[in-house]
RNA sequence: GGGCCCGUAGCAUAGCCAGGUGGUGCGCCCGGCUGAUAACCGGGAGGUCGUGAGUCCGAAUCUCACCGGGCCCA
C-alpha cells in the first residue's frame, strides 16, 4: 500500500489503467482465466464504420461492456467478439463524393474495381479509428479479432444461408414493385426507407369514360409523374357514388365522385353549381371503361383498356376514386396481380422516363411532373400543393419512388407465425420490447427484398443462364470453384463477376449483378462470428446467442433481420435474451443529430471527467430502454461521487501505513470472510457497514441480472456517498487517530479494507478504471494484479442485519434533527452539549436511539442523550384563553376567567381537561371545557426542538463552564490542525506550539484540564498556552491570529525535526 | 393515420405493474464543518404528479380522450 497524494484525476488514472493494460496483457489474461467456465455467448451488433462514435453509440458499448463483465466475474466464458458493419451504401456515397461522382455511370466509367477498393480502405480505416475510441471508454470486446462484414470467412456464412434458404424455398425471384432510389438506382429495403414531411403536387384530374359525352371520373393524386403509367381507377365496392352533373364557364359536364365527396371536390373545380342526377354503389361502377388523358403524349396509353376496380383500400378521402398504376405502387401492384392488370413501368432505375413514356422520355420524374401538368389541360381540375411525409432513401437522403423491377426475394411472409412463435421464446429486456413492439412489426411482415443494384456489398451469389434462364445458387466458394474451375480470389465485385459456370444446356452462367442488401450481412453475424460454416464446432457449443442489447431503432433492423434470417437456416431465434435500449436525446429531449447542432461527443465528456464517469451516467441516469436525457449537470454529480469515492480510499492510507496494517489473510490472498471470527465483537457501526455493503451487493447481483443497469449503479453511488462517506467514515474517523494500538482502531481499518475491496468488487463492471487503480494499491502482494482477475463476491446473508440497518436509519435521522436543532440554538457541531431528549410514542424509534446510544451521544456531541414519552415532561404547555368560546358563556366574568386562565398550571390544565373534559378554575369555581383552551408549546429556557420521523428532538444550547471549556479547546486544536496542514505537515509529525489568549478567564479554564490534551491532540511535544504579556519571543514557521468566539486567540506553530 | 414507450419542483429522476399523507439528487437561498479539504455536512424555499373526464370512500398510480416528446411503421 502506498499513500496517495494527489486529488482524483480521471485521465491521469485512466490513462495509467490502460496502459498497464495494455503493457500486462490483462484483457487476454482475463479471457485465459475464464476459458474453462460455463460459455456465455455473446454477439455485438455490428456498428457501422462511419468512423466517429456519437453518444448513443457510446452508452450501447458501456451497456455490453458491463453486462459482460459481470458475467466474466462470475466465471462465464465470454464470447465476446466485436463487430463491424462494413459494406453498403454510405460507404458508396461517401467515396462517390470524395471522388466528385454523382450517378452509377461515374462509377462505371471509373471501375469498379477501383472503386469498390477505395470502399474497402474506408471501412478498414475507420473501424480502426472507432476500435481505439471504444477501447478508450474501458470497453473490453475482442477488437484485435473482430468479425468483419467485408472479409472472406464472413461472406462465406451469407452465401451459405442464402443456399439454406433456396433450399428451404424461401427464395424466389419476382417482378414486384419495390422502393427505390433513383439517385442511388437500387433498390432499397423497407427497412431502408424513412419519412418526413415533404411538398408535393396536389391534383384532381378528370378521366374521360369511354363513349360517353363530357362524362368523366375525378381521382387525386400527388405523383402526376405516375399518371402515364395509369392503368386504372379503384373504387370502394361498397362506397356510395354519384354522377353530378357541374356546370363551369358555361358547359356541362357530368362527374362522378363519392357522395361524401362531391362537394368539396366540386368547390375545388370551381364548378359553379351542381346536381346529382344518378347514384350507383362502387360495386355497380366496376367494369366501367374509360381513357388516359394523356394518350396523345404516351401512345402506349392508346392501346390500354382502362377499367373501374374494385379496391377495399379505397378511404372516403379526396374523391373516392383512387388512380391506379401497377407499376408504380405496392397496393396498386397487388391490384393489379388480382384484376390482371398490365403491369407498366416506364421508368428506368436512375427515375427517368424510357421510350415508352412518350413524350416524357428521358426527363426525370421531377422534372416530368410540371409538363405532365400542363398537357393534361382541362382534365387539371384543380391544382395545388400538399405537405405530407413521405418516404426518403436513408443513406442518401433522396426521396424515393414505386418501380416494378426484377428483384430476389426471402418469402419471409411464409414463416410470419414461426417468427411470432420465436419472439415468445425469446426473454425481452424490457418484456413489451419483445411481446408488443416486436412483435407487431413481425406480424406486417412482407417478403425482404434482398438485392441492390450497387457494388460495395457481399455478391448475391446466383448464377444464372442468359440462354435457358436456369439458375444456381452458390453455397460456398468452393462449390463456385469445382463448377467453375477456377480460383476464386477476392468475392467482391468486380472479381466474383468474371467467374462463369458451364449451363448444362450449352450455356456460361453468369453471376445475376446484385448484391446483398447490408441487412442482409448483419443477419448472420450470431453464425458468422463463430466462423460457421467454415468451423462448425463452435457453432454447435455456442449457439444460439445468449444475450444481445441495442437500440430501440433495431427493433426492425438487426432483432428483425437475424431472426429472419435464423428462423430460415434453423428453424429458430439465434437469440435468447435481447435488451432494447433507448436514445440518446438531448437536454431538451430531442434527437441528437448533426442538422440540430446538439451532438455530444463522448470525446468531449471523456476528456473533462474520464471514461468512468460517462460509464456510470449513462447507467445511472435512466432505465437502460428509456431514453437517455444528455444532462451536463447530471455528468458532474457523478463526478462528484467518484471524486468522493477517491477521498474515501486514499483517507485510510496514511494510517494504514503508519500502523504496518495487514488485512486478514489466507495463503497471502485477503480474506472475504476473514472477519467471521471477531464479527461478533466488532461495534454497532462496524457491523452495520458490513451489513450495508452485502445489502447493497444483493441488490446489485438481482438488478444486473434483470438488465436493471440503472438500479445497479444507483444502489452503489448511493452507498458511496451516502453509507460510506457521509457516514461511516464521519464515525470511524476518531478511531484512526487514536496514537496506540487499539483493537478499536484495528478492527475500523479490518471493515473499510473489507468494505473497499467488496466495493471494488461490485463497482469493477460499471468502473473498471478507477477500480483498477484502486485495487493496484490494496491488493496483497499474492494477489492477482489486475482487479478483473478477481471473482464477484456474493452477497453474504448472514452478514445482513435488517434490524440493525433500519435502527442506524434512525440514528441518522436523530443526527440531522440535532444539526437542524443546534442551528435554531446557534450552537456549533463542535461545541459539546448538555443534553439531547428525543420525545417519541415509537418504540423502533427508541429502541434504535437505546440500542445505538453510543453513536447518538458521539453524533450530536452531547453529554446525555436520553429518550421521552410524548409529551416530553419538561414541555411547558402554556394555556391561552380561546375568548371566542369564553365570552358568550361567561359573559361579564370573562376577563376573571381569561387572566385565571393564562395562570393556571398547563400541565395539569392539560391533563384534567383530557381525562375529564372539564376543570374548574378560582375561588368562583369557574368551570372551563376543552373548547375554551388551547396550549403553547413552549421548551425550557436555553432548549431547541427539531422534528424527525415519529419522534422530536429537545437540545440542551445551555453553556456551563465545563462545555464552554471544552468548545474552547475544540476550536483551537481545529486551528492548529488547521496550521499543521497550511504547513504541509505529514500525519506522524511533532510540532511545537505555543497559544496565546486575550482573555484571562477562558486562560484560566482552558489552563487547568485541557493544556495537555490539547498537545496531544496537534502532536505538539512541547506545548504552551499563555497570556499575551508572557508570549515567548521567538521565530515559528508559522503564526496565526484568530476569532473565536470574540476573544483573540494567536497561535503560533514550529514544525520539530 | 397506426403500434410501442415516455411526460412528476428551474433541471434530472424514484414511486405506477399489486390505488391510501409525493421521495431523492443537482441548482438556488441560509447556516455549519475543516487531521478526505480546488473537498464535505445541515437547513430552507420550490410540485396544477402534461391536460380533461371516468372508476373508487380515496388516483401520480387503474380506464378513456386529448396535448407534447421519442422509436418504429403506413
Amino acid at each position: 500500500m502506498e499513500k496517495v497524494e494527489s486529488s482524483y484525476n480521471a485521465n491521469e488514472v485512466e490513462e495509467s489503467v490502460q496502459e498497464f493494460w495494455k503493457r500486462e496483457d490483462i484483457y487476454a489474461r482475463v479471457r485465459s482465466l475464464r476459458r474453462n467456465g460455463p460459455p456465455f455467448f455473446f454477439v455485438d451488433g455490428p456498428p457501422y464504420t462511419t468512423g466517429y462514435i456519437h453518444l448513443g453509440t457510446a452508452w450501447n458499448k458501456i451497456l455490453k461492456d458491463t453486462i459482460l463483465r459481470f458475467h466474466r466475474m462470475q466465471g462465464r466464458h465470454v464470447l465476446d467478439r466485436a463487430g463491424y458493419d462494413m459494406h453498403g451504401l454510405p460507404i458508396e456515397v461517401k467515396v462517390e463524393h470524395a471522388l466528385g461522382f454523382t450517378t452509377k455511370k461515374d462509377i462505371e466509367a471509373y471501375g469498379i474495381g477501383p472503386f469498390i477498393e477505395q470502399c474497402r480502405e474506408f471501412a478498414l480505416r475507420n473501424k480502426d479509428i472507432m476500435s481505439g475510441q471504444f477501447r478508450r471508454l474501458g470497453v473490453w470486446l475482442d477488437f484485435d479479432n473482430p468479425y468483419q462484414t467485408l472479409s472472406r470467412e464472413y461472406i462465406a456464412a451469407a452465401w451459405w444461408t442464402l443456399k439454406r434458404a433456396e433450399e428451404e424455398q424461401k427464395l424466389e425471384k419476382g417482378y414486384r414493385v419495390v422502393n427505390w432510389c433513383p439517385r442511388c438506382e437500387t433498390a432499397i429495403a423497407d427497412a431502408e426507407v424513412e419519412y418526413w414531411e415533404a411538398t408535393d403536387p396536389s391534383i384532381f384530374v378528370k378521366f374521360p369514360v369511354e363513349g360517353k359525352k363530357n362524362e368523366y371520373l375525378i381521382i387525386w393524386t400527388t405523383t402526376p409523374w405516375t399518371l402515364p403509367a395509369n392503368i386504372a381507377v379503384a373504387v370502394h365496392p361498397s362506397f356510395l357514388y354519384v354522377r353530378v352533373s357541374a356546370k363551369k364557364d358555361g358547359r356541362e359536364e357530368f362527374l362522378w365522385v363519392a357522395d361524401d365527396l362531391a362537394e368539396s371536390v366540386l368547390r375545388k373545380g370551381r364548378y359553379q353549381n351542381y346536381e346529382i342526377t344518378e347514384r350507383k354503389v362502387g360495386s355497380d361502377l366496376v367494369g366501367l371503361e374509360y381513357r388516359s388523358p394523356l394518350e396523345q403524349f404516351v401512345p402506349i396509353q392508346k392501346n390500354i383498356i382502362h377499367r373501374v376496380v374494385p379496391a377495399d383500400f379505397v378511404t372516403l378521402e379526396n374523391t373516392g376514386m383512387v388512380h391506379i398504376a401497377p407499376g408504380h405502387g405496392w397496393d396498386d401492384y397487388l391490384l393489379g396481380l388480382r384484376e390482371h392488370l398490365e403491369i407498366f413501368c416506364p421508368v428506368d432505375g436512375s427515375g427517368h422516363f424510357t421510350r415508352e413514356g412518350g413524350k416524357y422520355a428521358g426527363l426525370s420524374v421531377k422534372d416530368a411532373n410540371p409538363v405532365i401538368l400542363d398537357d393534361l389541360g382541362a382534365s387539371l381540375i384543380s391544382r395545388g400543393e400538399v405537405v405530407h411525409r413521405y418516404g426518403h432513401c436513408w443513406r442518401c437522403k433522396k426521396p424515393i419512388i414505386f418501380r416494378a423491377t426484377e428483384q430476389w426475394f426471402l418469402t419471409v411472409s411464409d414463416i410470419r407465425e414461426q417468427m411470432l412463435a420465436q419472439i415468445a421464446e425469446v426473454k425481452w429486456f424490457p418484456e413489451w420490447a419483445g411481446s408488443a413492439r416486436f412483435h407487431d412489426w413481425v406480424k406486417e411482415v412482407r417478403d425482404w427484398c434482398i438485392s441492390r443494384q450497387r457494388f460495395w456489398g457481399i455478391p448475391i451469389p446466383i448464377w444464372q443462364c442468359p440462354e435457358c434462364h436456369s439458375y444456381r445458387v452458390m453455397g460456398s466458394f468452393e462449390e463456385l470453384e469445382a463448377l467453375s474451375g477456377a480460383p476464386l480470389l477476392d468475392p467482391h465485385r468486380p472479381y466474383v463477376d468474371m467467374v462463369t459456370i458451364p449451363c448444362p444446356c450449352g450455356g456460361s452462367m453468369r453471376r445475376v449483378e446484385d448484391i446483398f442488401d447490408v441487412w442482409f450481412d448483419s443477419a448472420v453475424a450470431s453464425w458468422a462470428t463463430l466462423k460457421f460454416p467454415g468451423v462448425r464446432e463452435e457453432f454447435d457449443q455456442y449457439w444460439p446467442a445468449d444475450f444481445i442489447t441495442e437500440g430501440q431503432d433495431q427493433t426492425r433492423g438487426w432483432f428483425y433481420s437475424q431472426l429472419g434470417a435464423s428462423t430460415i437456416a434453423f428453424g429458430r431465434a439465434p437469440y435468447r435474451r435481447v435488451l432494447m435500449h433507448g436514445f440518446a436525446l438531448d437536454a431538451e429531449g430531442r434527437k441528437m443529430s448533426k442538422s440540430l447542432g446538439n451532438m455530444v461527443s463522448p470525446e468531449e465528456i471523456i476528456a473533462q471527467f474520464g471514461a468512468d464517469v460517462l460509464r456510470l451516467y449513462v447507467l445511472s441516469a435512466s432505465a437502460p430502454w428509456d431514453d437517455l436525457k444528455f444532462n451536463q449537470e447530471g455528468v458532474k454529480t457523478v463526478n462528484r461521487t467518484v471524486n468522493i469515492l477517491w477521498n474515501v480510499y486514499r483517507f485510510p492510507l496514511p494510517y494504514m501505513i503508519l500502523d504496518r496494517f495487514t488485512p486478514v489473510s489466507q495463503e497471502g490472498l485477503w480474506d472475504p470472510e476473514g472477519l467471521s471470527a471477531i464479527h461478533s465483537r466488532l461495534s454497532d457501526e462496524d457491523r452495520w457497514i458490513l451489513s450495508r455493503i452485502n445489502s447493497v451487493a444483493q441488490e446489485v447481483e438481482v438488478s444486473l441480472q434483470d438488465c436493471q443497469l440503472h438500479h445497479a449503479s444507483r444502489a452503489i453511488l448511493s452507498f458511496i456517498l451516502d453509507d460510506l462517506s457521509r457516514w461511516y467514515i464521519q464515525l470511524i474517523r476518531p478511531r484512526m487517530w487514536l496514537e496506540e494500538a487499539a483493537a478499536e482502531k484495528e478492527q475500523a481499518y479490518q471493515c473499510l479494507y473489507h468494505v473497499l475491496r467488496r466495493l471494488l468488487v461490485l463497482l469493477a463492471p460499471f468502473a473498471p478504471h478507477i477500480t483498477e487503480k484502486m485495487y493496484g494499491n490494496l491488493r496483497l502482494p499474492a494477489e492477482p494484479e489486475s482487479l478483473h482477475l478477481q471473482d464477484w463476491i456474493h452477497p453474504n446473508e448472514r452478514i445482513i442485519d435488517q434490524e440493525l440497518e433500519g435502527m442506524m436509519r434512525t440514528v441518522m435521522a436523530f443526527d440531522d434533527a440535532v444539526a437542524a436543532a443546534r442551528q435554531v440554538g446557534r450552537r456549533k457541531l463542535r461545541w459539546p452539549v448538555a443534553e439531547c431528549v428525543v420525545a417519541t410514542e415509537n418504540p423502533e424509534v427508541r429502541k434504535a436511539l437505546m440500542h445505538l446510544h453510543r453513536l447518538c451521544r458521539l453524533r450530536a456531541n452531547s453529554r446525555k442523550v436520553n429518550v421521552s414519552s410524548v409529551p416530553w415532561d419538561r414541555i411547558i404547555w402554556k394555556p391561552v384563553p380561546v375568548m371566542k368560546e369564553i365570552g358568550p358563556v361567561f359573559g361579564k366574568d370573562a376577563p376573571r376567567v381569561k387572566i385565571l386562565v393564562e395562570q393556571a398550571e398547563g400541565a395539569w390544565l392539560k391533563k384534567t381537561l383530557e381525562a375529564e373534559g372539564h376543570a374548574i378554575l378560582g375561588e368562583q369555581r369557574y368551570e372551563i371545557t376543552s373548547s375554551q383552551v388551547t396550549f403553547q408549546e413552549t421548551m425550557p429556557d436555553n432548549f431547541f426542538a427539531a422534528p424527525m420521523k415519529d419522534a422530536t428532538v429537545y437540545v440542551d444550547c445551555r453553556l456551563t463552564p465545563e462545555l464552554e471549556t471544552e468548545g474552547y479547546a475544540r476550536e483551537i486544536i481545529r486551528r492548529l490542525q488547521e496550521m499543521r496542514r497550511q504547513l504541509d505537515l505529514r500525519v506522524e509529525d511533532f510540532i511545537t506550539a505555543e497559544v496565546t489568549l486575550s482573555d484571562a478567564r477562558v486562560y484560566a479554564l482552558l489552563k487547568e484540564e485541557w493544556a495537555d490534551l490539547i498537545g496531544r491532540e496537534v502532536r505538539a511535544s512541547i506545548f504552551h498556552l499563555s497570556l499575551p504579556p508572557n508570549a515567548r519571543e521567538r521565530s515559528w514557521n508559522l503564526q496565526n491570529e484568530w476569532d473565536i468566539e470574540e476573544i483573540t486567540v494567536r497561535t503560533s506553530v514550529s514544525r520539530l525535526d
